[in-house]
DNA sequence: AAAGAATCCAACCGCTGTGCA
DNA sequence: ATGCACAGCGGTTGGATTCTT
């Protein structure tokens, strides 16, 4: 694990370069050839590791792969210094290096940029990466956003060396106290499901919103959660499956896979008519139809949903024993890993019990329902909850469908004490396939506040927004926001947001929430179109 | 000390998304 | 609508280094 502090090579240059002072950026390197390579293409079998790029070429342009010189690096850095980044292709074109604009544009963002942090992840990164990684999976590049100086490259090296040794050493892969406080606190005080999923449904008299990405990434934080006594195999089915050949074993991690992402998609299906990346085809789920030979697994990567790292072992742990619902999906589990023969469509698990289920009742009551048996696993009492427009299509969810502007907050956790007034926050506003976030965010849980950007609908608008579920009611720990630039918040707040509200009221986020990163302005900005006051239908919605 | 295994990590590859002509 | 260039992302590879036996 640890990363070496390697001197940045571009600062020594070898005594006799040519690209010392007064180097122009006009000489290749090598022939300099000026090509309209396509940099993807460029994988000929040329073995040009160890490529010196000194007319080794001959006739078709070639372009030097292998590791960086010093002096390319110099020259990158130069150039890329008086230019600034960016239109990579020109800077190999200008910068005279035989090199693919890709291949520069990853040599500055990984090794030759001023702001890179060398040396090994310290604990705090550790600890971030790994509750980024329970959030959002193989987010690389979203978790070094998040991590000022790291990159994705760095991050991902460290997680699959982390993910190799953890699996050989049967460690779980997300340590305990990362996850049980969640468990500590929520256990003890949990109230047997019926009575609370009664008192819920009394609290409860709105719409509740969900988002899939919250019930993706809470499921499978369910699955991670409380490693039990015994330890955990974090197995990638993927990798079990190329090494050994079990098919057996592969197959049932698939039905797994399978069962999840069926009943995922299902719901995603019925509750956004919008896509939600490419991870459906026409609504449905994808799966390659023959999960027990090619052993993919699509979801995690079209998705952006955690990486399915854990075996089937992981699901019967302790922790969702304690839990009836849980035990449920246990119990269809392990039906489906046994006979995945009874897995018919009639019988797609739990959640598509749930929707089934849910078909008949109204659509509210179908997303309270839903909440209700997804949510309480969690063992977390919900006291605050979103609020969407009341659902106008005839195809619209179980879950329910959102716009940003018309979600409202009976009561959002008061300011600096996540404990104090409420532990779970159930608030959503993603709903565009198309949004972006610029997000603060708190580490450990997946609650997002920020700015929904580029609105198809309304490109100039910026939409604040609280978005996902499970809100970290750790009381030991100040909550901290952390912005994407990667600086934590010291203050925020989150008022309390009394009644219904549409956009212009909706500020329920105090001004100081991100005020100090300079984004006040924008939580506090009036709508400036018309259509804000009333809920508009996402893109696709038929 | 040597050989093999394990680990690290830089670089590459394929793919996707976006902007523009 | 289409094709192209470009940027970016995540997965994979393979050489170098370190560790273990």
């Amino acid at each position: 694990m640890t990363v070496k502090v390697e001197q940045d090579p571009a600062l020594e240059l070898p005594p006799n370069t040519e690209a010392g002072a007064g180097a122009e950026f006009s000489q290749p390197l090598s022939s300099g050839k000026e090509e309209e390579e396509n940099d993807d293409d460029e994988d000929d079998e040329t073995d040009s590791v160890g490529y010196d790029g000194a007319g080794n070429g001959g006739g078709a342009p070639q372009l030097k792969k292998g590791p960086w010189t010093p002096e390319e690096d110099k020259r990158l850095k130069d150039y890329v210094e008086a230019h600034g980044e960016g239109n990579w292709n020109q800077v190999q074109r200008n910068a005279g290096l035989n090199r693919c604009g890709k291949s520069c544009r990853l040599r500055w963002a990984n090794h030759l940029r001023p702001d890179l942090k060398k040396g090994p992840f310290d604990a705090e990164e550790v600890d971030k990466i790994i509750k980024f990684h329970m959030m959002w999976g193989n987010k690389w590049a979203k978790m070094a956003s998040h991590l000022p100086g790291r990159t994705d490259n760095e991050i991902k090296n460290y997680w699959n060396t982390r993910l190799k040794r953890h699996q050989r050493a049967n460690l779980p892969l997300y340590p305990e106290h990362l996850c049980s406080r969640v468990l500590d606190q929520d256990m003890n005080r949990h109230i047997p499901d019926e009575s609370r999923g009664k008192k819920r449904s009394n609290e409860l008299t709105q719409e509740k919103v969900v988002g899939m990405d919250d019930l993706v990434g809470d499921l499978m934080v369910f699955q991670h959660l409380d490693y039990g006594k015994d330890p955990v195999v974090p197995t990638n089915p993927l990798k079990r499956h190329a090494s050994t050949g079990d098919l057996s074993y592969v197959q049932s991690l698939d039905k797994v896979e399978n069962f999840y992402s069926n009943d995922l998609n299902y719901v995603l299906t019925k509750s956004q008519s919008v896509p939600l990346g490419s991870a459906t085809a026409n609504g449905y789920p994808i799966f390659d139809g023959n999960p027990s030979t090619s052993g993919t697994i699509h979801r995690s990567k079209k998705t952006g949903l955690p990486s399915f790292q854990c075996s089937s072992y992981e699901f019967s742990n302790s922790w969702l024993l304690q839990c009836p619902t849980a035990s449920l999906i246990e119990q269809q589990l392990d039906t489906c890993i046994q006979s995945p023969e009874s897995m018919s469509s009639q019988n797609t698990g739990l959640l598509g019990e749930i929707v089934n289920k849910g078909d008949a009742l109204d659509d509210c009551t179908k997303s309270e329902r839903l909440f209700e048996m997804v949510f309480p696993p969690l063992g977390y009492n919900i006291v605050s909850q979103s609020n969407a427009y009341p659902m106008r299509h005839p195809s619209s969810s179980v879950i329910g469908d959102c716009e940003p502007e018309a979600c409202l907050f009976d009561e959002i956790q008061a300011s600096n004490s996540p404990s104090a007034g409420s532990d779970a926050i159930f608030a959503y506003g993603k709903c565009y396939p198309d949004a972006s976030f610029s997000d603060a965010r708190m580490p450990g849980t997946s609650l997002e506040a920020g700015f929904l950007n580029d609105d198809p609908l309304s490109k100039d608008q910026s939409y604040p927004y609280l978005s996902s579920s499970l809100f970290d009611a750790d009381s030991s720990q100040e909550p901290k926001l952390l912005t994407d630039a990667g600086q934590w918040l010291d203050s925020f707040a989150w008022k309390s947001m009394p009644g219904a509200c549409n956009m212009p009221d909706f500020p329920g986020i105090s001004s100081s929430l991100l005020g100090n990163q300079g984004y006040g302005q924008h939580i506090l900005e009036e709508p400036k179109n018309d259509l804000l006051q009333q809920p508009r239908l996402p893109t696709g919605f038929n």
